[in-house]
DNA sequence: ACATAAAAATGTTCTATATCAATAAATAAG
DNA sequence: CTTATTTATTGATATAGAACATTTTTATGT
């Protein structure tokens, strides 16, 4: 499944993520002792929901998605995951075990950083734990706005939202749609895939979007987000 | 609606909570600078999701319950919080805006605490911030928790769940079921009012709780857990 | 290029659970 | 103590959305 591709040489070095921007020499020293490159390839998973996690991943390249898992083949997609994110960060506070999977949606170049490394870092790098604290914080407010979703809106409003929430990553990530299938965004909006498609269609039919193959093109944004917001 | 009893004297210093203890004199006096002590009547609420907050709130006796709003009447109940637990901490890292309401289901002493002191100790303490982190973190995995127990599970499981979760605060709040409305467990549960109801009902029938007016015995563990996990 | 498998598309049926309606019990108010 | 107002209870009805079944399209491997 994995494939290590390169040792940990000068690789910590160059990392011009904001995060470890603030570390210092001795940190970024404590980082790289503690870390491998690992590559992943689309379609292998980052992390596995309930599996022991010793370390934690941080994306250099690639994208992969989020997403929890029920029973059978039931999943709930979460986010994307872009370079420069934390995937399995709990692992260091808590409960050795992730929360949730992730997979990779293209091939993706990622460090495993040992947790013990965070760990101290955080504690003796005010800065650095309150950047991590950050992101939690986001997680958290994402995680509330999904549980009101899933919560509060049926289906139409739950399409809405996937379609903006995938339509925002455009601009960095042009063929996000093709890298997605109908199942994917089927499990972003919570409902089943014959549903998804059907909403789909209807959408394509009131002019709300138009379907070129796999891509989606959003039009009217307005719409859209009326539809969101109403639920 | 909030009342202010007594006004910042020597309270922080009697402050027990695990969390202040590792604070430095300094630290301790920037927190007392900034915070005010008030007092929340049963119903009151502490958050209001949504709204501007520019303090967090940590809660030093009684009770409250954190839930997300949806339209109208509708709600989701999250957890019970109790003393020695923060609420609205997500202000001091990201919008400072409220996540959740919270609304007090006994009466309850609380400190407001300025989001900058809290934040500037986070800079200079790690370890203050490994312990907020921690804290974050398990609101995390009780998210993800919720969030699949929302996706994955029908009502059955998910009063299980919920008895199984109030329950579990008997030995420290032995009248937490007289606390809470049919429409509260509901609530915690995810389903209609009716539905919590007649489940309970049918529960009791089944020889799994005892019904005493509003308090409720869990009597055959071990099913209700199957329930719970089998969904 | 062909065969086989996977994904997408549609219409039909089925089900879990909400909503509605109506009564009974329990609090609160006067 | 009596009346008014929530809260709890129960059965009947309605519905959003899943599951199923089938066809069409697209992708994959040999």
């Amino acid at each position: 499944m994995k494939t290590i591709l390169e040792t940990d040489q000068d690789f910590i070095c160059n990392i011009d993520a904001p995060c470890f921007q603030m570390l210092t020499s001795e940190e970024v020293e404590l980082i790289r002792a503690g870390k491998t490159q690992v590559f992943f390839r689309k379609g292998d998973n980052l992390s596995k929901q309930g599996a022991f996690a010793s370390y934690v991943l941080f994306v250099i390249t690639g994208l992969a998605k989020q997403y929890i898992e029920g029973d059978s083949s039931k999943s709930l997609n979460l986010r994307i995951i872009k370079p420069g994110e934390f995937v399995g960060l709990s692992a260091v506070f808590t409960k050795n075990i992730f929360n949730y999977s992730s997979v990779a949606i293209t091939d993706c170049q990622v460090y495993l950083i040992e947790k013990e490394s965070i760990a101290s870092i955080v504690q003796q790098n005010g800065m650095f734990g309150f950047n991590i604290i950050k992101r939690y914080c986001e997680q958290n407010v994402n995680l509330f706005d999904t549980l009101r979703n899933m919560t509060y809106k049926q289906m139409n409003g739950r399409i809405a939202d996937t379609l903006l929430y995938l339509d925002s990553h455009k601009n960095q990530i042009p063929e996000i749609f093709q890298l997605l299938s109908r199942k994917d965004i089927a499990d972003f909006a919570g409902i089943s895939t014959e549903s998804a498609v059907k909403l789909l269609k209807s959408f394509e039919k009131d002019n709300l979007i138009e379907l070129h193959e796999k891509d989606i093109h959003l039009i009217n944004y307005n719409t859209l987000n009326e539809i969101s917001r109403k639920g």
